[in-house]
Parts: structure tokens; C-alpha cells; sequence
DNA sequence: CTAGATTAGTTGCACCAACAACCAATGACC
DNA sequence: GGTCATTGGTTGTTGGTGCAACTAATCTAG
């Protein structure tokens, strides 16, 4: 790197808002989920990424690439959640190895209960900052860096 | 909340995608300093805080308000940089309370050392796959955000 | 001048996450 | 069919981070 490309100015000007934004909004979105559920932003996530798999069943590692965990820390997350009730582990039949994780009917409601208010805080920090145009654009811009920083579209797996 | 406002189609579309960006981009960022400069992103910011400001010297509540860090997270941080020798702990002469944060000619090295492959990581990831004018829409976009994020612009204390 | 309130920073404690080591089950290959 | 590599998942250990409690210095009011 005996040449380094430096950013100009525009470039450098928009690399710090959006530094900015990448380093808030995170810990926006688990301050308001810790606060108002007594979850944190990943298990809210993890159980929504239930929700959403046929049957509200997922196998233990297909949960870990959906949610960007690590196995070891999904493990752990997910004897939390159990001890709450909300899902529960069961070998699989075909492979012995695995875990089948469904979602119990109490982990729904919780989901449930707890999207509304999650849904409105991403409205109020980011959807309802933008201009329709700017939600298009945002989408597109997020598709480009995905591109470079999850090519093999991990965590988009549940949208194919 | 009796009628939560769910997210359209569309902007669901670039809320997932964005919020994988989110998820993605700061690990990656971390990652390639951690393997190539042993820093964290945190550190690596921290002293690049410290390089611009005037003296290269910054109060560490200042700084702390800089990175967005509490100041025990920072007042531990700190211990460590001061111990690798890139940082230099002083009582303040107008307020004995407070500690003035230097940047030492070793730690102004380390920056100087770590930046290049650090911005070629920021292009790589995220300028480079932008086209000029998706890299100005970011930068609207995202002083959008941060106006909902940050209303009093703490995180661009050093940009006034 | 002095008592109480505020500010700057550090430290005790508890939790979370990463890495590595580990166990169990499966698949591959001869 | 038996050995070896691989995969699925859990646990030990370590390091980072937040909150709360603490010390010390400064400011404010009477």
C-alpha cells in the first residue's frame, strides 16, 4: 500500500455520517428493546427469524447464519431463551447431531407483543427520516455494500 | 400502540437490507484492524480523534464524547493504549480533576502506519461500491438519520 | 468559610461474546 | 466394515463493556 487512495472530501464527509449512523443506531435499536421487552436487539431477532421459518422450527446452525452468531454464542442465547420458555430445543430425527429449535407459543406472543413498538422505533430513526426517494435509494446503496460484505447472502438466506 | 404502522413492502425491503449492513459493516471494519494493526475499532478511532485534534491532546471526557463511549469504557481503554506507549496520561493544570489525553510521537506512528489499509477497507466496503451519486444520496441519507440518532451531533463534535 | 451539589475519572461486579478445546454423530474412503 | 476427517453443538476461559458505587476536585449558597 505505497499509494494509498485517500477519500475526498465528498467521500470522507459522507464515510462519517454514515460511521456515525452505523455505530448509533445499533445500540438505539437494543436500548429500545431492552427497556420496553427485557430482550436485547439479537434475541428479539433470533425469535423473529422463528417467527418467520416454516413450521417456527430452525435447526441450531441454520439460526446462526440467519442472525450472523457464532454457534457458541447462539448456544448460550438460546439456554436463556429456553430457561424463558420461549423455545424449545429437540433432537432432529434424520441427524442426531442437530437441534431443532421451534418457537413455543409463548415465544410467539412475545414476538408479537414486542414488534409493534420495535416496528416504530425503526419508523422513527430511519424509515420516517427519509423521503420515499431516499428509502428507494437506501435500498439500492444497502444491496451494493451487501454485495461486498456478505456475498454469499448469509443473512438474506430466509428472503430467497 | 393499538395500531401499529407496519413497514410497506418497499421499506421493508430496505430496512432488512440495511440492518444487515449495520450488522455487518463495524465487524468488519474491527476485524481487519484487529488482524492487521492488533487494534480494535475502538482504539483505531480513538486515536485518530486524538491526531486531529489541535495539540494532538483531548480531555477524556472530550474524547469520550468524540467516540461515543461512556468513560469507563474509555477510562479502560485508555489504561491499555497508555501501557502500549501510544497515549500519554496528565493532570490538567486548570482542573485538577480532569486528565488531558495525549497522542504520543509513537501513537501518532500507529495511525499514521494503520490508516492507509484501514481507508482501503472503508472503499472496498463501502465507497467503492457506490457510484458517485449513490455516495452523495448516503450522505444525505444518513445526516437524515443522524438528525433522529444524535439530534445534538455529539458524534461530529470534532466536524464543527 | 463551609456544607451540599456537581463534575471528572476510576474501580467492583456482572454479563456478554469470541476463541479454542471438547464430545458426539455422520460421512468418506480404502 | 473400520479408520479418519468433517459437521453440529456445548463448555472453559479470557477480555471487553455497562451500571453503580466510589474518590477527589470544583462550584454554589448562605
Amino acid at each position: 500500500m505505497n499509494q494509498p487512495h485517500w477519500l475526498s472530501a465528498k467521500e470522507r464527509d459522507t464515510w462519517i455520517r454514515f460511521a456515525a449512523v452505523a455505530e448509533l443506531l445499533p445500540a438505539a435499536l437494543n436500548l429500545q428493546l431492552v427497556n420496553d421487552e427485557g430482550l436485547t436487539h439479537f434475541d428479539y431477532y433470533a425469535l423473529a427469524m422463528l417467527s418467520e421459518a416454516p413450521g417456527r422450527v430452525l435447526r441450531t446452525s441454520a439460526l446462526a447464519a440467519r442472525t450472523n452468531a457464532t454457534l457458541p454464542r447462539l448456544s448460550r442465547v438460546l439456554s436463556r431463551l429456553e430457561d424463558a420458555g420461549w423455545v424449545h430445543r429437540a433432537e432432529c430425527e434424520q441427524d442426531r447431531r442437530a437441534t431443532n429449535v421451534s418457537l413455543t407459543q409463548s415465544g410467539w406472543e412475545k414476538v408479537v407483543a414486542a414488534a409493534p413498538n420495535h416496528v416504530a422505533t425503526v419508523r422513527r430513526l430511519v424509515i420516517d427520516a427519509l423521503t420515499d426517494e431516499q428509502v428507494e435509494q437506501l435500498g439500492a446503496i444497502s444491496r451494493a455494500m451487501l454485495s461486498r460484505l456478505d456475498p454469499e447472502c448469509r443473512m438474506l438466506a430466509s428472503e430467497r
